[in-house]
DNA sequence: GTCTATAAATGGATAGAC
DNA sequence: GTCTATCCATTTATAGAC
């Protein structure tokens, strides 16, 4: 099974640098060096290969979003895995860099995407109770809903903004703002301690930076 | 010039109700009741089809957006422009169901993307300016990028939220629902009046749902 | 302006030799 | 497993008659 995953790997790789629609499967086929005819042996097309990326992706979403989001103290510390989740998404970028499109072109992904979808949310809700229990935040319960619709949206677009804008960022930089523009999102919510932790997390980004 | 306009009137119906994606100048021919030869007479394909559609999105919009946001009292009131904004974006809204889709297969239409985002942006500006001069909101200097970039976002892929969750639903309701997750994004900034605006947006939507 | 017919181009897919 | 050769389907685009 050495052929099948070098054929992930490179159309990962092809994928992301060149946008997926772009590629045929004779371009694939070309990126290996190899015929498309091999490339047929191994899988039926584009979309199987599409469907094998996407297990690996879901595999490792769900590692991360399925694990706990407990125990943990200071307000920064429960976004821990908002950074995680977008350096995953990075990682397989192609899926998210147009995610209709893809949920138009293979059916099949539509409601494996939106299991995921779910269970950002939930991961969300979890970390947002946590902190109300914890007195660091005070959310209206009105206001809850389209504050989560919001962070959901944050985790979802982030690089499609990035994208329409044609800001041309490297990943990292990308990953460090979007990080803060989600948990900007909670500051109005912090009461009197939330001049603090913007602060905070303002002088967090510009240390990461310099580095 | 009456083909001409034929052409476009029912290819904009075909592409907000199929898909732009999936139609083919043939399809169009057909859903004209045309030949393909006489599409090709009045338009080399469907790339300048879409530009002309453009070109007639692009001009409400501006008129739309550069109009003047002043001189309003109240607070919702001020953002009626979103509003008419969603309205006209729904009536394109092929262009907007997958907006990076569009700009990729389309590269001449990047640029005015981006223009009529930067309007957007300049239009939201203006109101929260207004908004914090008349006292009606206070909002950190240092978040109110952070919220402007969010009511961008929502103003930009409220469709392809709504397609991704497959929730299928009709166009008013939609834009209604959009317009008050917009206008929750600055309830938290209110202060004391907060409360009594959110309650009179929750009605006001309930007022609406009934309708 | 509109049609029919057909060419040209692209991408997906398979057969059969090695 | 891998290659070459080829076929098939779809879509774009044009030529020439009416």
């Amino acid at each position: 099974m050495k052929t099948r995953d070098r054929i992930l790997d490179v159309s990962l790789e092809l994928f992301n640098a060149e946008g997926e629609a772009k590629q045929t499967a004779v371009d694939i086929a070309n990126a290996l060096d190899m015929s498309p005819g091999n490339l047929y042996y191994h899988f039926k097309g584009k979309e199987p290969i599409i469907e094998a990326l996407f297990d690996r992706f879901e595999e490792e979403m769900q590692i991360i979003l399925g694990g706990s989001h407990g125990a943990v103290t200071s307000i920064e510390d429960n976004w821990i895995f908002v950074y995680i989740v977008l350096e995953e998404i990075y990682d397989f970028r192609f899926f998210y860099r147009n995610v209709g499109d893809m949920m138009e072109r293979y059916p099949g992904l539509a409601h494996r995407f939106r299991k995921i979808l779910a269970m950002k949310r939930q991961a969300i809700d979890n970390v947002l109770s946590q902190l109300e229990k914890r007195g660091f935040v005070d959310i209206d319960r009105r206001l809850r809903p389209a504050l989560v619709q919001q962070m959901l949206s944050t985790l979802t677009f982030w690089l499609s903004h990035d994208l329409i804008e044609g800001s041309d960022r490297d990943g990292p930089s990308l990953i460090h703002d979007t990080v803060l523009q989600f948990m900007l999102l909670v500051v109005p919510y912090m009461g009197e301690a939330g001049a603090d932790a913007l602060d905070g997390m303002l002088e967090r980004r510009r240390d990461l930076m310099k580095a």
